[in-house]
DNA sequence: CGCAGTTTTGATTTCTGTCAACGTCTGTGG
DNA sequence: CCACAGACGTTGACAGAAATCAAAACTGCG
């Protein structure tokens, strides 16, 4: 690595008001495989930045608060740097859809990538420290990229999967496969960033979130969960949650 | 349109053996607008054809036949030229999710324009011809193009659209809702490939093929359907569906 | 004609949602 | 330090949606 390189931290103290994307693409994320390709040889052994960075400033808010809402047209690429966020989608009669839950580095949505509007609402679940991207800065430095069709390619194979699996989840798995089938996902997520060993984990999620994840209710999934810790499948206590036992666990999930 | 190009046909009689991508586009799907782009230029005002066509050998498959299987690994790219096929998910015992139905000029997977494999099952519903086209060929293709990357994102988030509504489906919606919705969406993507009026339309599925698409069983698909023609939403005779309600089924859907 | 795949219908069960009440926790402000 | 409010978690009784079971009729096709 270069000798001008600056320090590329994975926790929670990624909160300096300006940053390469590296600093976020380290976090190992969905995305990050585009933000690494595009920095492919920028911060290699030749000078550090000598092609124009891609700054963002950071912004931290509270947990509860809304980061973007739906009929929002932004020129800005947004970026979880630290903490939990969800975004989820509305029908009428207050009904709603959690679409998928964001970690440090995931990027608010990847079809807003080249999309200027967004049909989600996205909201802070913990404290969260977030950056926004110019996309006219990010989408022409992705496509100085000589394989920016096969990074995006990639980007999108992972996305997908993750999609099939949340409609495999609704449509055809029990509410029980379902949480424990989530579990597991936030568990393996966590553990690629480095968070947790994956028998123990950070889980600010309130029972509302899983609901909303799952097509549940909360008080349905509060019966479930209450049912797992009874027979000794998980453990929660405070905002975290131990995997007590990760073959029983992954077999209620009916992952094999 | 330049002189020498051949007849691009709409209809049922696209089998000739080998065919010009823009016999395909021409239907205007999902994946349509990026066989467009690749042949932009080609067959303009230009002597058509002049940098080397992408052919592909037609199939013609009767109904209820596998067109591809999970673990396989293929070097094609797969397009249905003329009838109906699903591709689903499947689980452990038996269950499984349609996740969607391909139409004339559908690829079969778009995560599988660039993913040598595929873990999805696609099986014929009506009589299907389908054309294989080699995959490097394609990528090749596509990428000298110059907004690949453009026409790549205007796919993704028409593909992410879709997914996302048929997440709100299974995740939020009642059984009648789900049914309300998948005819109307079928009625707009065959009327937007020039078949039928829109109020009635082909319908070739099965009660077991809305079931594994929306997570219902099929008995409870022919309850609701019965509903909904005791009730005068739609009409179902032979092959063929009649929306005689186009409002209140809308308003079923809770499409607004 | 017979058969396999469908559609239809009714009776019954299971799962999940709804309603309601109460306990707990956390941060706030007096 | 305590009182308080709001969000969250827990529990039980009950209702409703959809699944399951079962049987019969229909349909198209070889």
């Amino acid at each position: 690595m270069g000798p001008k390189m600056h320090r590329h931290s994975l926790g929670r103290d990624d909160t300096s008001p300006t940053s390469c994307v590296v600093c976020i693409a380290n976090k190992l994320n969905l995305c990050g495989d585009i933000l690494k390709k595009m920095q492919a040889g920028r911060h290699g052994d030749a000078p550090a930045l000598t092609a124009p960075a891609i700054t963002a400033r950071a912004h931290t808010i509270p947990a509860r608060r809304i980061i973007s809402r739906p009929p929002e047209w932004s020129e800005f690429i947004t970026f979880i740097c630290v903490g939990w966020a969800v975004s989820s989608l509305a029908l009428p009669n207050g009904r709603r859809q959690i679409v998928s839950f964001l970690l440090s580095g995931d990027v608010i949505s990847v079809a807003n990538l080249f999309e200027p509007h967004t049909d989600r609402l996205t909201e802070s679940v913990t404290e969260v420290t977030y950056r926004n991207f110019n996309r006219s800065e990010f989408v022409t430095a992705w496509q100085r990229n000589s394989d920016a069709l096969k990074t995006f390619a990639g980007t999108w194979v992972k996305y997908d999967l993750e999609k099939m699996q949340l409609i495999l989840d609704l449509g055809r798995r029990t509410a029980e496969e379902r949480i424990a089938h989530l579990i597991l996902v936030l568990a393996d997520r966590l553990a690629i960033r480095g968070f947790g060993s994956g028998a123990v984990i950070e889980f600010p999620l309130r029972q509302h979130h899983i609901a909303d994840a799952m097509g549940l209710t909360p008080v349905h999934v509060n019966k479930v969960l209450s049912a797992f810790r009874r027979s000794g499948l998980i453990d929660i206590e405070g905002r975290s949650l131990a995997i007590l036992d990760p073959i029983r666990l992954r077999r209620v999930a009916t992952l094999q």
